[in-house]
DNA sequence: GAAAAGACTTAGGAGTTCGACA
DNA sequence: TGTCGAACTCCTAAGTCTTTTC
């Protein structure tokens, strides 16, 4: 038997022990609030179905079975699929994952197309040459795309600019041209104006009233509803990205030739739906007809469009947290456990063949070992139309640099543009092959792996395994990275400890796999104001300490240790951090006034003269009191440190002031873990290895066995799509 | 057998929501 | 209670791998 049917075999049997248990172990696992979570979305999903899912299906013998279905919502959903609980519990009984057909019936609304385009007011235009120009509105919308964008790096791209102006042209040609100009130079055009316009509407929504903004997200999930969900084989599923892409200007990554070239608008006509054949045809919009219809049940998807910049296909797919998805991360990471068994003989064989007399095997041999050891993507062809990047077969002669003491440098871009860049020592007889690989005539721009391609790389993995692909490496050594990391932590301190531990092995994960991300604008500056909130806590925290030895002086011969950081601030520090505390407080107070009074010119309109002139007033008055308590705190807070002599208040008592202390002691103690994680995590991405890389079932192992809340580890979204991890792994799991 | 098409996963950034803190 | 940064979700580009076509 293998370990994967053994799993299988032990999931299935323990399913309905766990039924019984799991009640106990949620609360082990889940805090109230997630509980809480967890009950309303399950209700939503119920009676959004109940209302909101009209779809008519028939049964066998052509009746309706929609009166049915909807009695069965009131009855509970799916009796068979567990008491009070709709969730389809697919990993209880997981041997129906392979074959062909994927399924047996699928019913659904169709898609969600974006808004018809708003054409901009009559005074707001485009700029060519200095004068205002009217467009007809197809251009004016390609216009709009490129003025909305005009702050960002994109709209500074000349390769951006360039694809743009091109399209721009091509849609004014198409629709007649500009009556007021010929519009020849993108040098010429100014899209501040239009700029201006889409930036104050964003403002404008960003300083609605909460309750308007409460309502305009109800009435757009109202008109939603009907595409979130559909029917898969009887059963509800949450469909993913319903909504059709909006046309746009193409955000292409890193060097991308077709960056800024116009997304068209998909119209009914450009789409195929995927339905059963008994299934209802959604109506497609008044007046529209879909392009195409499809019964295709060996494929997962319920509508596809061809995209007009890459000539690509895209999906309109089930949702991370639907059976299929579910199913699928379930195979994908029982097939990396599956290469444990293999691992030690693929490790011989390659390094076996490292020494080949047969280039091509020498190649697979070194390419397999950069694979293996450094998690290197397969790296397929690319095409002259995509930006420049490779993984491993495609690497060139210029992304490796070889250095004495078997020290190679790898430095090339990967997916999405991002570096790749590591000084590595490696074995030495894989540093003889490289230098072999790169050996006259090459050259730079040369392909270093010759003689080979993922298709040659893959079959000889599935010489070892079935089904194993490079990609299986990436999820294999992630997921035992992890599994060694958790190992080492101690299952002792706080559960906020326990994160920290928790996301430091996470974040060992993500560096091996290149998970990077772009420091954040304000990320030095971030970490600037957390020091001085630092300093500021440290200075109130032994203010309060030299407040608490002027009450009384011989509490210091009792606690010598505690009072010992006091020397530490000196005067001038403490001038330093008053006059900085005093300037942030008053520039806060000032800052709120001029937000708050934009805020109230808003809704100017809406109030009568007397009203705003009333309201005005009184923010001033507000505004003016905390000014003046400021200025007299700013006072006070100078002359103490100037005298070194502090207020003590009526309600002081030396034990009170003990408490506060030890409150500002854990909260500096936090505040320099916080400091800690964002330095570390700055440029490193933790999220796309917890979702992709590593067995959630780790993750569940960890929460369970240290007693730490599921929800302090994945997210809502996360603890939807891994809920079979959450259910099916306990505190001895291991990968 | 190579290239193209098709179907799926993986990925970072933009946009939105949440929660800590003053 | 309001503000601001962090956390989270959404969006869609960019990969991998399989299947189909020529």
């Amino acid at each position: 038997m293998t370990e994967n049917s053994v799993n299988r075999k032990i999931i299935a049997t323990t399913s309905n022990k766990r039924k019984h248990e799991q009640e106990d172990k949620t609360v082990n696992t889940l805090s109230k609030q997630a509980k809480r979570e967890q009950s309303i979305s399950k209700g939503n999903v119920v009676n959004k179905v109940k209302t909101n899912l009209k779809i008519e299906a028939k049964d066998e013998d052509g009746s309706d079975s929609t009166k049915q279905e909807e009695d069965d919502d009131v009855n509970g959903f799916d009796e068979d699929q567990g008491e009070n609980d709709n969730t389809f519990k697919w990993w209880e009984n997981p041997e129906d994952l392979d074959g062909e057909v994927k399924w047996e019936t699928l019913e659904h609304n169709g898609v969600m197309f974006p808004p018809d385009y708003e054409p901009l007011p009559s005074n707001i235009k485009l700029y060519y040459d200095g004068k205002p120009v009217n467009l007809p509105i197809e251009a004016e919308e390609v216009a709009g795309f490129f003025g909305a964008l005009l702050e960002s790096d994109h709209a500074k791209n000349p390769t951006f600019q360039k694809n743009f102006f091109e399209d721009f042209k091509t849609v004014l040609k198409e629709c007649g041209g500009c009556p007021d100009a010929d519009i020849v130079s993108f040098d010429k055009c100014d899209f501040s104006k239009i700029f201006q316009y889409y930036d104050d509407k964003r403002e404008q929504k960003k300083a609605l009233p909460s309750h308007e903004k409460k309502k305009m997200k109800e009435e757009k999930e109202k008109t939603e509803e009907p595409y979130k969900f559909c029917l898969l084989n009887g059963r509800k599923e949450q469909v993913g990205n319903f909504r059709i892409e909006p046309p746009g200007l193409f955000r292409g990554r890193g060097a991308h030739p077709k960056t800024g070239k116009l997304k068209r608008r998909v119209n009914p006509e450009d789409i195929t739906l995927n339905l059963g054949k008994e299934a209802k045809i959604p109506d497609a919009p008044p007046g529209r007809k879909w392009g195409e219809i499809k019964h295709d049940n060996t494929v997962t998807w319920l509508a596809m469009w061809k995209e007009n910049i890459m000539g690509s296909v895209k999906y309109v797919r089930f949702s991370q947290n639907s059976s299929f998805k579910g199913m699928s991360d379930f195979k994908k990471f029982e097939k990396a456990r599956e290469l444990k068994k293999h691992i030690d003989a693929i490790r011989k064989d390659y390094r076996s063949k490292l020494k080949s007399s047969l280039m091509i095997d020498r190649q697979i041999a070194t390419a397999t070992y950069l694979i293996d050891v450094f998690a290197l993507r397969a790296g397929g062809e690319k095409k002259d139309d995509e930006a420049d990047t490779v993984g491993c077969c495609s690497l060139r002669f210029e992304h490796v640099f070889l250095k004495p003491g078997n020290t190679v440098i790898f430095d090339f871009l990967g997916k999405d543009s991002i570096r790749f860049y590591q000084e590595v020592h490696v074995d030495p007889q894989v540093f003889k092959n490289l230098k072999i690989f790169k050996k006259e005539p090459k050259r730079p721009g040369d392909d270093l792996f010759d003689r080979l391609d993922p298709s040659i790389l893959n079959k000889y993995f599935q010489g070892f395994m079935n089904g194993l692909t490079a990609k299986v490496f990436r999820t294999y050594n992630a997921s035992k990275t992890m599994q060694d990391q958790l190992d080492k932590i101690p299952n002792e301190g706080t559960i906020n400890e326990k994160v920290v531990a928790f996301n430091a092995a996470n974040r060992e994960v993500a560096i091996l796999c290149n998970h990077q991300r772009t420091v954040p604008k304000a990320h030095q500056a971030g970490v600037e104001k957390i020091n001085e909130k630092i300093e500021e806590m440290l200075w109130q925290k032994i203010k309060l300490k030299r407040i608490m030895l002027q009450m009384d002086k011989t509490v210091k011969k009792k606690h010598k240790e505690f009072f010992e950081e006091i020397e530490d601030l000196t005067k001038e520090k403490e001038m330093e951090i008053v006059e900085r505390w005093c300037k942030k407080e008053i520039d806060r107070i000032e800052n709120k006034f001029a937000k708050d009074s934009v805020k109230l010119g808003y809704e100017e309109k809406s109030m009568s003269k007397v009203d705003f002139k009333e309201k005005l007033m009184k923010l001033k008055e507000d505004h003016d009191k905390k000014l003046s308590k400021a200025k007299e705190l700013t006072k006070q807070y100078k002359s103490e440190a100037l005298k070194q002599k502090y207020e003590e208040k009526s309600t002081y008592t030396i034990e009170k002031l003990k408490v506060q202390v030890e409150k500002l002691e854990e909260r500096i103690k936090n505040t320099n873990l916080q400091l800690k994680d964002k330095e570390e995590n700055s440029q490193v991405s933790l999220g796309t290895s917890k979702m992709n890389y590593i067995d959630p079932r780790l993750t569940v192992m960890f929460a369970k066995k240290f007693n730490v809340p599921i929800e302090k580890l994945f997210t809502r979204t996360l603890r939807e799509k891994f809920a079979w991890a959450i259910e099916s792994a306990d505190e001895n799991w291991r990968f």
